[in-house]
DNA sequence: TCGCCTGGTTAGAAGCTATCACTTGCGGCA
DNA sequence: TGCCGCAAGTGATAGCTTCTAACCAGGCGA
């Protein structure tokens, strides 16, 4: 099954990688992303610090890895939905995100101070958008834009290179993608950081009635 | 002018934790929240290290403040914006968040591990929330609700105690409002982690698209 | 069989939060 | 005005962090 055509150093030394980073996923959700420690990580696993540095260049490269895994994780979940409407995306998404609230905010939180988002990541983001593209296409005729977005819609028809993959995609369906994404971030983010747990709201619902709005029924 | 029914040395003391507060803001506008440091405030202030605890229990503390402090702006701007139509609020909404990334990640970003909300800050979020709110009763008649929209209203009749100070509000206008602050903090908090850098869209446009579809034109 | 290279170790530098013990000097009171 | 107490600032220290440097052992290929 396995290609296995690497020498047994390098397969020892991808188990070592995949290990660290599971227990920094545990560590992670335990304590947040911002108070990960190598050490700590390290410790756990039966060796001393600087042992780590062996495998990665430091704490960035690692946050950086997982960073990558989130988003290749989102983008799989995805994929394995594309049989699904736009309402069952946005399940598939709410229930992501709520698996692993700090997954989640690693791509969506506070931007990390000297992070700068790697050529991979930005080509596993299109690939989400690529197929959240595809339920918007199958979703069915939009409603008539109105106001600001017919504006939006000019805009979009000359503002499309993020949406490449797909240039016969009209405008409206671009702007249907965009609020997909934004609405539903607003959403998820907001509840996941609590902001809806003083106020006696059922996030569930506030996210099935704001879905709702995305397509028609 | 001043009250200064304190004694000197109270005033003394306000003093210097407004300045501790002051810096601490420099900093986390360069660096982030995350990488805030006690000492370098403290060295900064011309004063070592250790002198600050006297004036915070520890860094949790300072963080809380300042989280208090950025409440504190936006409730404050919010109030002096009370005369602007939901239109005028969405706007000065985005220019307080442009004006300090920073400042609106301490809000409404990943929240910290062991922070919780004290008293205060629920308090001050209500009243953004009561400001929003009396935006939302001028603004006008709402959209006949739609499907998911009407469930929700029904659910909001029953569950309105955030909305205590409104007690008349239609369950179509605290929709109105709720949507207000989750798609305008969706798409504000994708632009300013810079979500749309790389997509080469104009975080305005969309800005102005969502906000139109929240109030009759 | 020999030698290199990988992966582990300990030691140490620099930084952080936070506590403790100590001194100094301002402020309030007689 | 003078004196005393308490608040404020100091250095030392513990314990944590990331990360570098130097060193050692063992497996793998020539």
């Amino acid at each position: 099954m396995t290609g296995s055509t690497a020498t047994p150093r390098e397969r020892y030394r991808l188990q070592v990688r995949a290990e660290v980073k599971e227990r920094a996923w545990e560590q992670i959700a335990g304590v947040g992303a911002s108070a990960l420690s190598l050490n700590a990580i390290a410790k756990q696993m039966g060796m001393s610090g600087p042992a780590l540095y062996r495998y990665f260049a430091g704490r960035d490269e690692l946050i950086t890895e997982l960073i990558k895994d989130a988003y290749r994780s989102l983008a799989d979940t995805f994929r394995g939905a594309a049989d699904l409407d736009l309402s069952g995306l946005a399940q598939v998404l709410r229930r992501w995100a709520l698996e692993d609230p700090h997954r989640y905010f690693l791509i969506y939180g506070t931007p990390v101070p000297g992070y700068e988002a790697p050529q991979d990541v930005t080509a596993i983001a299109s690939e989400i958008m690529s197929t959240l593209l595809d339920a918007c296409i199958a979703a069915g005729p939009e409603e008539p834009p109105t106001g600001e977005q017919a504006a939006l819609d000019a805009y979009l028809e000359g503002h499309r290179a993020w949406a490449a993959g797909h240039p016969t995609a009209r405008p409206a369906t671009l702007r249907r993608a965009l609020a997909f994404w934004s609405r539903l971030h607003g959403l998820l983010s907001l509840e996941l950081a609590g902001h809806f747990a003083g106020m006696d709201l059922d996030p569930e619902l506030l996210f099935e009635a704001e879905a709702g709005t995305l397509f028609p029924r």
